[in-house]
DNA sequence: TCTATCTGTGAACAACTGTTCATAGATAGA
DNA sequence: TCTATCTATGAACAGTTGTTCACAGATAGA
């Protein structure tokens, strides 16, 4: 029933040829698919989370009261800031000896509303 | 003018202790927190979101077709699509010998979207 | 029942990640 | 300039993760 084909000068067994090599066009690019993974890992951590959750709703924050309301140590928190202001999320100022951090723009609650949404929805429910 | 204070039972210097105490209580639970990041961790990978791309494009498909069109052997994307099922990503149907999964709602397409601007909206730009 | 085919699973390995510790840089005030 | 304070950085360690390999389970057809 499924098919030899030859399909990147490899030979495999397909059920629908035309369909993978239609969805195999229509994908990101590679470039696009690292990016993506790149954001979505820096939301994989808890402890970014909970920086970003005292971001979203203190606003702008020195290192040491971030490190405070996140429950982190100071140094855990510099390393994570720094992450995150080398991916664009939050941005930097600096006030005499104090950095201050703030998110860069909306998208990071927009990220974290939707997944909350499928979280929620999710619950309890079988395959 | 950093003063130290005493917050959950540790003694250490604030700058705004209120703010501080007030974003703490606004925080989501570890439990919330930990389900966000478990959900993010699963789009974190290249490979399953190359996975999630071409169903998100070609609808249901069986093990061996998601694996071509992804570019990854039949075992990694077993694995892979049993993490998504367990998470509630992704439902399978069993037809013949054949496993056929697709995606379980569109809170996938939403999240890659919105992080699909945030890494084109923040190309180029400085902190 | 026996075999071929498609998929699932467990172990093992390398690669990556986040934290901590120690230390360096940067700035304000004396 | 010297010191205290706040933040950043580098190294190292444990813990986690994704892949591969080998094999087991499940199903259709002979």
């Amino acid at each position: 029933m499924v098919e030899p084909v030859a399909i990147d000068g490899c030979e495999l067994k397909l059920v629908d040829p035309a369909r993978v090599r239609a969805v195999q066009q229509a994908m990101p690019d590679e470039e696009t698919v690292a990016e993506l993974a790149s954001i979505f890992s820096l939301l994989s951590d808890p402890s970014r989370l909970r920086l970003l959750s005292v971001l979203l709703e203190g606003g702008e924050m020195c290192v040491c009261d971030l490190a405070a309301a996140a429950g982190m140590g100071e140094s855990a928190t510099s390393h994570a800031l720094r992450l995150l202001r080398l991916h664009q999320v939050v941005k930097a100022r600096r006030a005499g000896r104090m950095m201050h951090y703030s998110l860069r723009d909306g998208h990071v609650r927009m990220l974290m509303d939707v997944a909350l949404v499928h979280v929620h929805h999710g619950l309890g429910e079988a395959d």
